[in-house]
DNA sequence: GAAAAATTTTGACAAGTGTCAAGCTTTTCT
DNA sequence: AGAAAAGCTTGACACTTGTCAAAATTTTTC
């Protein structure tokens, strides 16, 4: 009982036009998405966001669940190589501090609207399991990204890592969601805030010490 | 222009009933809100989970927001003093350790509908501005309550705090919404990785030692 | 117990939602 | 150039949403 869309069909020629077009409406979705929030975008004001009308959508995607996946799938792909120009370049503890606190406020500034959807949307796998198995592998990859660094500071100081990856990218996320709020509020102070919490922490952990008894 | 209704008298007698009713309500709306999320909590939803129709909720509630906000304040009044007993009874450092991480765990399995609400309606207020100061004021309540207990590991151990009481909140917030997801997901061990994660985070940071050069 | 006030229900409204099918326009193929 | 396919628009559908007013009911007051 399938209908049979042009989805089904693999023309290799004419696949890429279809999979720009894609890209195109996915694009417009992440800007209404990242605008709007999840709850109050519609599919009507995505298409408003994009040169089309709102119809083209059903012809390029199979419902509205179909669009915000491959609207995060996108929004993956630049998202997680952003930071490993700072692991490549900096050559001692200190310029990879810096150059890390840089990149965190530059994103902060730059990318709060984007990064407020991924927060909402993974507020939404909380509730929903449409969306659960890209958010936790969109998430894996920023853990990974993050562990990255931490690796890069381990063997600048000679200490080895003793937080878990998962674990201190948590805390970082903590870290950076709690400036985002702040910083979306009008709080001037929140990315140097931020700056100076994640420097003292990262060197905590970075630094070897018995637990107390 | 403003119009008279019930709201607006203050009968000292029947401001009880009216504030009963209110509660009554907004603990209606709680359970929808924690089960159905934000985006998809409707009025008449909320009717449904109490024992009237939906049109009383606009005798009670100036509009949606004023219920939404009304569930909020209630949540947090159960929310902010569940930690404090930890601190009390606990003598010792692994006392103190042992009874946090319990209450950890006990709110995760108690509370995983109410808490997913919690950073639900948070992400909201990336979005909205109508929520942002009664979430503010909560997330500070809670952001004391944990430095209340970190404050009773200093006293423990007798090393001075180091890290600010913003920033603890914030790396153990992000701790425990990861737990949360990957328990809603199913994760059998996500409780006790959060436990042995907070454990090691919290020996780390209540240690002192100089960061590295 | 009747009048007045408070409470609750009912039903409607205008607007907005995702979805889809029919038709128009453009592009592609032979 | 003509036929066929692809791309896109239009308009409708069934349904849900927040809001509100009028009526029905209950409670209080005198």
């Amino acid at each position: 009982m399938q209908k049979v869309t042009r989805l089904d069909r693999i023309s290799p020629q004419r696949a890429d036009k279809f999979a720009e077009r894609r890209a195109e409406l996915a694009e417009a979705a992440l800007q209404t998405l990242s605008e709007l929030g999840y709850a109050r975008t519609s599919l009507r004001e995505i298409a408003q966001n994009s040169e089309f009308t709102h119809g083209v959508l059903h012809y390029y995607f199979r419902d509205k669940v179909d669009l915000i996946l491959c609207s995060v799938r996108q929004y993956k792909a630049r998202c997680v190589t952003r930071y490993d120009r700072v692991t490549a370049d900096a050559r001692t503890y200190e310029d990879l501090m810096t150059g890390f606190l840089a990149a965190l406020a530059q994103t902060m500034r730059d990318e709060a609207h984007m990064h407020r959807l991924w927060y909402d949307i993974r507020s939404q796998t909380l509730f929903e399991t449409a969306f659960r198995a890209d958010v936790a592998e969109l998430d894996k990859s920023l853990e990974d990204m993050i562990w990255r660094i931490m690796c890069r500071f381990a063997e600048l100081t000679g200490e080895p890592q003793s937080v878990s990856p998962s674990a201190i990218y948590a805390m970082i996320d903590g870290l950076f969601q709690q400036c985002l709020l702040r910083h979306l509020s009008g709080d001037s102070q929140a990315i140097d805030q931020m700056q100076a919490d994640v420097r003292l922490v990262i060197s905590k952990i970075t630094s070897s010490s018995a637990p107390p008894a």
